[in-house]
RNA sequence: GCGCCUGUAGCUCAGUUGGAUAGAGCAACGGACUUCUAAUCCGUAGGUCGCAGGUUCGAAUCCUGCCAGGCGUACCA
């Protein structure tokens, strides 16, 4: 429709020129928008005030100009005004507005995709937690934020591949494996004095009898290498397992699972550091080897294998990164906790060093997650074991609560999390304010059955849509495919979010004041067909963000 | 010190990437269920967009400088 009408502003533009109305005939881009006042009509246009300089010409009068000049056959206008500065503002006609109607009952779940990604790959890379101790809540917001993105970018053609990073390299896997080595010789009954650096969650103990239980005493008997490296590994699994049933039941299902292991068991880390070092990327100091990351735009070098001759996380990362690309990935998304922004320069750097665009890799940054009970900050500390889980939140809220809770924030601001709030069913809670929607129009729709409605109201004739709430709701309607593909492309799920609040409370307004089953079988046809409707779009933006649609609450 | 994020109604937050008179929800007050689900709706009230400059037809939005809070600033992850 923007566009439509973008194309007759520069047509009625094209149009004055040629009469010698307009002076100059090269012309700015024509943005069309909606206004946020009603009162300045369904669409408007800056093109005059924008245009004031080249056409040295006052605003409105450039304005009074192309409204004389407007090519339009009065199908689509009820009237075209110049208000304020010099803007145009279009009023359009009721049935101007019900081809939208069509649409979302051609393309369903469809409706809003588009394809502007047009196939292009790119990997969503979000959790990535380490396997050292089960998920929590800063976990959900971050998998929540990532599935929906993922969803959003495939929804408008790009390739989408969900990707977890598995952390099951270096030193905190050794720490794991002590501390599971440790607690199970705990079991076995010797003394011990369990080190603060190590994980004390009761996850620990519960792994060590587990592998106490599969593997016998004798694994606890003495400290060795291969002890601890045995219960790393049986540790990992477990904890990998644990972390997966909990997505799952987050409905978060990854593509791909990646282990940071295999980049040294497949010599790839070697290759790609070697080849590094030839481009004279990588250099010597302090026994040390360094990344010449400063030439790239980072603060300073920094350090890719210790003068131990461990290599750093940072080292792992390039080389992970340098792989993604190498998958044939065009752009590379990174769904990180705020806490890690220090890192965002170093890799960034690196990908350009590597000879790709620093376009080409993104990180969304997701700010901290406040656990609240009742307004009361709930306690929180990894180093004593104390926290509480995903898997908690889940069973105490449920996923479709936690899910869009994550989603109602930008991703830059702190969310506080009410586990008291968002369980409780009511307006404060805006999950089942929209999942309400739904369930209602549902309820309509099978008592509609029952009565033995059915059958599309252009079979007979014209649709009657036209009053002011039913005319609201399908604008509100013909805005989501903009809203997605806007929170497509800035990566920013909650605008679809408070989309759906939106039409979610047009809908409720809309259901007091009208009733949809009536008498008169062609007005409930019509409004049947508008309703349904907005179940679709309700149905087709909750599944963007990964919670479902009930027919019943 | 430096870097990133944040600062909008009493509270929690949106704000279509520079547009017109800055919007929701909660909390407060007053109303609406014999009719498709009251997990709902309608009405009233609430503002120096942290502060000060600048850019221009036009700024919550862009630039500069301050102020406040959070996070980071490792040969940790």
């Amino acid at each position: 429709m923007k566009a439509r009408i973008a194309r007759l502003i520069l047509d009625a533009a094209r149009a004055a020129h040629d009469k010698g109305q307009l002076p100059c005939g090269s012309f700015e881009e024509v943005v069309v928008e909606t206004p946020k006042n009603e009162q300045h009509g369904d669409f408007a246009t800056n093109f005059a005030l924008v245009s004031a300089r080249s056409q040295k010409m006052p605003p409105r009068k450039i304005a009074q100009i192309l409204a004389d000049n407007l090519e339009e056959d009065g199908a689509l206008f009820a009237s075209v005004k110049i208000a304020g500065p010099g803007f145009i503002n279009f009023y359009l006609r009721p049935e101007a507005w019900y081809p939208v109607l069509e649409e979302i009952h051609r393309r369903r779940l469809d409706y809003g995709s588009s394809t502007f990604g047009r196939g292009r790959k790119v990997q969503v890379e979000f959790v990535s937690s380490n396997p050292t101790g089960p998920l929590h809540v800063g976990h959900g917001r971050g998998a929540a934020v990532g599935d929906a993105v993922a969803n959003l970018l495939d929804f408008c053609g790009y390739d989408v591949q969900k990707e977890y990073y598995i952390n099951d390299s270096g030193r905190q896997i050794q720490t794991l494996g002590r501390s599971v080595w440790l607690r199970g010789s705990e079991l076995i009954g010797k003394q011990v004095d369990f080190p603060e650096d190590c994980y004390q969650g009761a996850y620990i103990r519960d792994i060590a009898r587990q592998l106490l239980d599969k593997k016998g005493e004798q694994l606890f008997a003495e400290q060795s290498r291969e002890a601890v490296m045995e219960c790393a590994r049986f540790a990992t699994e477990q904890i990998i397992r644990g972390i997966r049933q909990d997505l799952e039941r987050f409905k978060v299902v990854f593509d791909n699972w990646f282990s940071e292991q295999s980049l040294y068991d497949s010599g790839q880390y070697e290759r790609i550091i070697s080849h590094l070092e030839q481009e004279g990327l990588i250099y010597p100091k302090d026994d040390a080897l360094w990344f010449k990351t400063s030439s790239f735009g980072d603060e300073k070098d920094r350090v890719v294998v210790r003068a131990n001759g461990q290599p750093t996380y940072f080292a792992s990362d390039i080389a992970y990164h340098r792989n993604k690309f190498e998958r044939g990935f065009d752009t590379v998304i990174d769904v990180w906790g705020a806490d890690h922004h220090g890192y965002i320069g170093r890799l960034t750097a690196a990908v350009e060093a590597m000879g790709y665009r620093r376009e080409q890799f993104k990180v969304i940054l997701v700010q901290l997650v406040n656990l609240l009970r009742g307004g009361k900050p709930v306690a929180m500390s990894t180093r004593a074991g104390e926290f509480v889980t995903l898997a908690d939140v889940i069973d105490e809220v449920g996923t479709d609560a936690a899910r869009f809770i994550f989603l109602t924030r930008d991703t830059n601001s702190p969310l506080d999390f009410d586990l008291e709030l968002a369980k409780q069913k009511s307006n404060d809670n805006p999950v089942y304010y929209v999942q309400y929607v739904h369930a209602r129009i549902s309820s309509i729709m099978a008592k509609a059955a029952e009565k033995g409605i059915d059958g599309q109201p252009s079979e007979n004739g014209n649709l009657r849509l036209d009053t002011p709430e039913e005319i609201t709701l399908i604008k509100t309607l013909a805005r989501y495919p903009e809203v997605v593909e806007l929170a497509a492309r800035a990566m920013e799920p909650h605008r679809v979010t408070f989309f759906l609040m939106e039409l979610a409370a047009r809908f409720h307004a809309y259901y007091n004041k009208h009733r949809v089953l009536g008498d008169d079988r062609e007005l409930t046809l019509s409004r049947l067909h508008l309703v349904e409707a907005v179940r679709l779009v309700i149905q087709n933006g909750l599944k963007l963000m990964g919670v479902s649609a009930p027919t019943q609450m």
